[in-house]
DNA sequence: CGTTAATGGATACTGCTACTATCCATCACA
DNA sequence: TGTGATGGATAGTAGCAGTATCCATTAACG
């Protein structure tokens, strides 16, 4: 299919199009002659993917790039795509909590991390986003959201034994690298809604009229 | 106090600070002479929460501005506030997903609501989200995270239950709106973080080497 | 009291991101 | 044979979140 189809069966304009393949998020199509080039399903489906992470992922598009390249570096252990997922969509953080606030914070999250025997680099990119926000939460007289933590990680365990078993009933192992970034990326898109719907409804019950 | 120790007691430079005053974040600090103004406790406050909601939440500027308004017009029933926060957090959406995915997808979220006897406005802004992310996820061939649905809702549940209890341990009414607030939108970064940590954990002990 | 530095307020400028627009020399196809 | 699409290159744009500069005061120190 030539470009024109490629962006009516994705919806994405085709100067967006040449925008992804200069940007190296899509790989170029097959010159049937010089100033013809012609594309398939895998163009497609990564398009469609591409789509998902910028819309509803929130990832910016140097991110996506850092991920399908990921995807694509066939080999990669999974762990290590896991990471590029992570690291596209934990923004880079300055540290701004005060010291005494960050280092208590840092002092809860060690011990939650040890209590549960999770096995977290010092380095995680959640890990710093983790401590400020307990930090903010301290700092803004919310401490009783900060205090819940430990069974804030109950609830959260359940999400990834759910999405481990998931992405483990993919058989073809092609298939699990993008199940994974998927699964992380949109399923926490999915996540946040569905906890925005529970909190409505619950607030509609409470405190409507 | 003036404004370089507002600045510094807050680590934010003095033109963001001048920024925020002319985008109307933070309200002018008391005029004792035409070009002298002081700044007291709630500046501080206000500007910490500011930055908490940029830095951490991912609140665009001009939705901080929004909520805040929200939290000073006294009165406004807290559903409401709750409903200005979804919408800070939640990106317009323009449907992208294909006609018939988007109804199935649409579907399969009225069932789900329906059976869990949740009260959701037809036209909460997480809804879209919701659906367009279920119908991307069959779109691409993840059908498998889209059927859990209901085992994500569970787990949902759990924290708007804690969140509320929080919420309502405030004595003093005037704090539960901001409570509300700050515990929706940084709740979710705070979830968000222990979930790639709790994936990374397993990550490393399933396909590490 | 005089000088230096900071302040409030206004206006202008910057860097970054994610596209859009334009151009042009080919091609495909009717 | 000519009309419209294509690949590739280059330039332009809109929006966001600050920064920078300027200026007429005013505070604060010696």
């Amino acid at each position: 299919m030539r470009i024109a189809e490629l962006s009516r069966q994705s919806g994405v304009p085709v100067p967006t199009i040449k925008y992804y393949l200069r940007e190296g998020l899509l790989p170029p199509g097959e010159l049937t002659s010089p100033n013809q080039a012609s594309y398939g399903e895998a163009h497609l489906r990564r398009l469609r993917l591409i789509r998902a992470l910028i819309d509803l992922g929130q990832v910016p598009v140097a991110r996506v790039k850092e991920i399908l390249e990921g995807l694509d570096s066939d080999e990669l252990p999974l762990h290590d795509q896991i990471g590029r997922a992570h690291r596209a969509i934990t923004p880079a953080r300055t540290p701004t909590a005060g010291t005494e606030e960050r280092t208590a914070a840092a002092d809860q999250v060690r011990d939650l991390i040890a209590r549960r025997g999770w096995k977290v680099e010092p380095d995680a990119p959640a890990l710093t986003t983790l401590i400020e926000t307990i930090a903010a939460l301290r700092t803004l007289d919310q401490n009783h959201l900060a205090d819940f933590l430990d069974s804030y990680a109950d609830a959260v365990e359940k999400f990834t034994a759910l999405e481990v078993a998931a992405v483990t009933a993919r058989t073809n192992p092609d298939q699990i690298a993008e199940s994974v970034v998927i699964g992380t990326i949109l399923g926490e898109t999915l996540i946040a809604s569905l906890r925005l719907l529970a909190q409505e409804s619950i607030s509609a019950d409470r405190w409507k009229d």
